[in-house]
RNA sequence: GCCGGAGUGGCGGAAUUGGUAUACGCGCACGACUCAAAAUCGUGUGUCGCAAGGCAUGAGGGUUCGAGUCCCUCCUCCGGCACCA
């Protein structure tokens, strides 16, 4: 019989719809397993073969929970508001609710040759009614809550989509649809206070198990600082200047303080400043200029100073300038910074274009954690003062460098400051000491490191405070240097360019930009030139100064509130009512869903409002307050609403009284296992993470994060390695595939490609090896032997092995491996006379949720009556998976110098020997001693010659 | 710049806990079957070497009887954030 893949996978996914063998069970009691795909938005493309990839995990994925008698909800639906579908019937002159439909059709298609085990009864729509009844009424809480409101801010705009966008849609400053630079652009919208959840949306981060890339874009997007606001008065004025900083304890190195362009308070100082006009002009052009022009224009710092006002410094009283520049940003923090310009490195680049004073106030701390000089925990710090000298050479461009003997230092001259010495002295006779050079000049100090590190010679944590000094030599005079100086150290000289690759140690290096002219340093260290604080480190300085100038201590975040509304047709309309009497009313929750008019005309207006304002019969309505004349909210919400919370919506998807059932929202939720792309890390994944907290605080569902496991699948690229897509002519059509070589095969294959979470090239011409295989296993059900008991011990002990191999690779995603060990135990099988028909059919089961249709088929031909899916996962037996005999590997010296054959589990001293016996080992043991001899039972025994 | 992930044959990749590096598949070579071809099956396939044996997991060092796996230094690629004070 021939294997016809069209006519087997045809007539099974028939029979399995027929009978409805993948509806999600109900029975309670049974534990249950909750598998989600991110559900696709339907577009006029299709899907081509990097789509299913996700698709195919999660479809194996919860076969195999089935088989293991969990209830299972694999649900699939559609995303289907919002721009690109919008965009799509615009320019195919379509109406997005037609377009929408024909391309939903076409993706259920494509999606059921694959025969994916979807329960297509719990199928949801986010712009069906019914659905958005409930997305609707979440917007309804949250507004009671206060956690919706409108807003007056100046909004991302983007000129071609024509709408508002929220800080999420946007790429390098730019649309993420259409890569158009956004505006700036004053307008009413809602929004949500997602900043609200901002550090339980952080903090809860922790206990995902989810991969750390997308965690870690999370905490990017989040962006927690801690830190303090502090108060500076002006001069002769009342006002006050609020800064955030997150270094309180360099406020004595401020020597200027700025103002962001967006900052009211530099209007309010107008009769002030002699120099308005020039300060007027830099603030409109600030004002114009996008977000990507501020931060892309070189990066050179502009600003303007505010002539005749100041600054008073809390710490000291100190007179500062005041400028206004646009690398302060005016939505972050308080719109004001102190500049540090020795300790912050924009700071530093603007004073340094600004010709503004520096001053150091922390001295760096270096601790070393990590290789053979990092402090050693439990010992204590023995503390010292030291002199590091940068000698330079009496003729030449040189300085002298030394390089310490017993341990891999390379640094410069150092010693100890003695009791009575300054650090000239002490460097002078150090230098005369250590190099014996006799007319030595101190020119001046450089700078002071603190080092905390183990000294490997010395064998003592050390606290080092280096003080560095800059000397010339007068002469080359020189004298012998005792005997064990010279036993510890060489000197060499080097030019500056050599010195700084021959540095090795981080305070040498720091002391050595120093010198050369670099004062930036942003890392914490001890406190100088801070009045009673010098001396304390940063991290208690922060505090204490905070304390001492009365500041506040703050969290900021870079998070920004959801720009909720966009002025669009094809989104759900955000259901509110404008009363002139009552103001903004909320639509009664028994009114609801307040649906999307039906227009011909659904282009964007770019005015600013949405085209449904247009729709006079929809907008004017009654109030529900005062039943005055009122007009709708023309509004519609984001593309991202309706799939932050459509998982909710699954477990109880015809609901009509509630959004959800809290019974079975108890026993379904959370979802066990989440798949989609890397690309919602920060979007649908922040506000699906946001809703289900609110959702959780009004007690509409009962746990604090909706997503247990998530797992990214990665992207398959064309065969050219680029991203497959229309405009590079490199899609590969699924449907073809299927049709030549079987969903069987196609879904294989893409497992086998390589890991899941990692992206693969597609390639046609490897396929082959999976149809080969498949084909293979049809040929092997002709071998069974319904007759036999049993197959011969070592194939008895690979099924075993198989079973624990496959079920431990799929639960732990690990397809391809799974894969491979299918191929193993069929290359196996190939090589026998016949094959048990209990093993056969294990094989069928275990391949099942791989290849659904060949193995239902096959399982049926052996005579089984009920479908393979449905059948109980194969029980894995230790006792029949171990082998009597095993192969230890016999090691002489580390290195492998064969193997015997012994009885498992056999005693050191009976491989021992077996392992001398054998000729191709005893060749390499003679005249030989055995120091000792290690054994890894079962596997390895090495002789330690 | 900061953070996260990765680097293994001609190619995709395996090695789950520190224990035979290169499983499985593709490709390639040779052979069987065939009038022939395709398909299928068999054998071989890291590298140097006639062989014995040596050398190989981005580079260099370390720990260990033993390192792709652990530690240190560095390089390259991919991804996230980026004037966020």
């Amino acid at each position: 019989m021939k294997y016809d893949h069209v006519k087997i996978e045809k007539k099974w996914q028939k029979e399995w719809a027929k009978n409805n063998i993948y509806k999600t069970g109900s029975n309670q009691k049974k534990p249950k397993h909750y598998v989600l795909d991110m559900f696709p938005y339907p577009s006029g493309q299709g899907l081509h073969v990097g789509h299913p990839k996700g698709y195919i995990g999660t479809d194996i994925y919860s076969r195999y929970k089935r088989m293991n008698g969990f209830n299972v909800l694999h649900p699939m639906g559609w995303d289907a508001f919002g721009l690109p579908a919008e965009n799509y019937a615009i320019k195919n002159k379509v109406h997005p609710e037609v377009a929408v439909k024909k391309n939903i059709k076409r993706y259920k298609e494509q999606l059921s040759i694959l025969g994916f085990d979807y329960d297509w009864e719990r199928e949801i729509n986010t712009t069906d009614p019914e659905y958005y009844r409930w997305t609707q009424w979440i917007f309804l809480q949250l507004l009671k809550k206060g956690l919706a409101y409108e807003s007056y801010e100046p909004i991302n705009w983007c000129p071609s989509c024509q709408t508002g966008l929220a800080n999420e849609d946007l790429e390098d400053g730019k649309c993420e649809r259409c890569k158009s630079v956004v505006e700036k652009k004053p307008m009413r919208q809602w929004v949500l206070k997602i900043t609200d959840y901002a550090d339980r949306l952080l903090k809860d981060l922790d206990n995902l198990d989810w991969p750390e890339s997308v965690k870690e874009s999370q905490r990017n997007w989040i962006g927690r600082s801690e830190g303090a606001e502090l108060e500076f008065s002006i001069k002769d004025r009342e006002e006050k200047i609020r800064v955030f900083t997150t270094r309180p304890d360099t406020l004595f190195g401020a020597t200027y303080v700025v103002l962001a362009p967006e900052n009211p308070l530099i209007e309010s100082l107008k009769e002030d400043i002699p120099n308005w006009k020039e300060v007027k002009k830099y603030l409109d052009k600030a004002k114009a200029a996008s977000d990507i022009d501020r931060s892309a224009e070189g990066r050179e710092k502009t600003g303007v100073c505010l002539e005749g006002v100041a600054a008073i410094n809390p710490a000291n009283q100190e007179e500062l300038p005041i400028y206004v520049a646009d690398y302060v940003l005016g939505s972050y923090g308080t719109g004001a910074v102190m500049a540090v310009p020795a300790h912050d490195e924009r700071d530093y680049e603007f004073a340094d274009a600004f010709d503004l004073p520096l001053k150091t106030v922390i001295q760096p701390l270096i601790v070393k954690t990590a290789g053979d000089d990092a402090v050693q925990p439990g010992k204590a710090l023995e503390e010292r003062s030291a002199v590091v000298c940068i000698v330079k050479h009496w003729s030449e461009d040189k300085y002298l460098c030394s390089r310490w003997k017993k341990n891999d230092w390379k640094g410069f001259v150092i010693g100890g400051i003695e009791q009575g010495e300054d650090i000239g002295q002490a460097g002078i006779r150090e230098i005369q000491e250590e190099t014996g050079y006799q007319d030595v000049g101190f020119l001046t100090g450089v700078t002071t490191v603190h080092s905390q590190f183990y000294h490997a010679v010395k064998k003592v944590n050390r606290f080092a405070h280096f003080q560095a000094a800059f000397f010339q030599l007068k002469n080359g005079k020189r004298k012998e240097t005792a005997e064990e100086e010279r036993e510890l150290h060489d000197v060499v000289w080097l030019t500056a360019e050599e010195v700084e690759n021959f540095l090795n140690r981080e305070d040498m290096k720091l002391i050595w930009q120093a010198f050369r002219g670099n004062l930036l340093y942003e890392g914490n260290g001890i406190l100088a030139n801070s009045g009673a604080f010098s001396g304390q480190d940063s991290e208690s300085a922060k505090q204490a100064i905070t304390k001492a100038v009365s500041g506040k201590r703050v969290t900021k975040y870079k998070l920004r509130e959801w720009v909720f509304s966009r002025q669009r047709y094809w989104g759900e309309p955000i259901p509110v009512i404008h009363c002139p009497h009552c103001g903004v009313v909320p639509v009664p929750e028994k009114d609801l869903p307040v649906t999307l008019p039906k227009v011909k005309s659904y282009a964007p207006t770019g005015t600013g409002e949405s085209p449904l304002a247009a729709i006079k019969k929809w907008v004017n309505t009654t109030c529900p307050t005062c039943k005055g004349k009122a007009e709708r909210e023309t509004n519609t919400m984001p593309q991202w609403a309706g799939s932050s919370w459509y998982y909710l919506r699954y477990i109880d998807p015809k609901n009509k009284k509630a959004l959800i059932d809290p019974k079975k929202e108890k026993y379904w939720q959370p979802v066990d296992v989440y798949v989609g792309g890397t690309e919602h890390a920060t979007r649908h994944l922040i506000y699906a993470r946001f809703w289900h907290k609110f959702l959780y605080d009004i007690k509409a569902v009962g746990t604090k994060e909706p997503f247990k496991l998530l797992k990214n699948q990665g992207l398959i690229s064309g065969p050219d390695g680029r991203k497959m897509s229309k405009s590079l002519g490199n899609v590969v059509n699924p449907d073809d595939i299927v049709e030549r070589f079987g969903a069987d095969t196609f879904r294989l294959y893409e497992m086998f490609l390589g890991p899941f979470e990692q992206g693969n090239l597609w390639s046609t011409d490897n396929i082959v090896g999976s149809r080969r295989f498949i084909e293979k296993v049809w040929r092997l059900a002709e071998k069974v032997d319904s007759k036999k008991k049993a197959d011969e011990p070592e194939l008895e002990a690979l099924v075993h092995k198989t079973i624990k191999k496959v079920s431990d690779d799929i639960e732990r995603f690990s397809f391809n491996t799974a894969v491979s060990g299918l191929m193993i135990l069929g290359n196996e099988f190939e090589k026998a006379e016949s094959i048990s028909r209990v093993n056969f059919g294990i094989f069928l089961q275990l391949l099942a949720p791989y290849a659904p249709h060949i193995t239902e088929e096959l399982w049926r031909w052996l005579g089984n009556k009920k479908s393979i899916h449905l059948e109980a996962w194969p029980r894995y037996s230790p006792a029949k998976a171990a082998d009597s005999l095993v192969t230890v590997i016999v090691q002489v010296g580390g290195k492998v110098r064969g193997s015997i054959r012994v009885n498992s589990d056999s005693e050191e001293e009976t491989v021992a020997r077996k392992a001398q016996e054998a000729p191709e080992i005893g060749k390499w043991l003679e005249g030989q001693t055995v120091k000792k001899t290690v054994y890894v039972k079962n596997r390895l025994i090495n002789f330690v010659v």
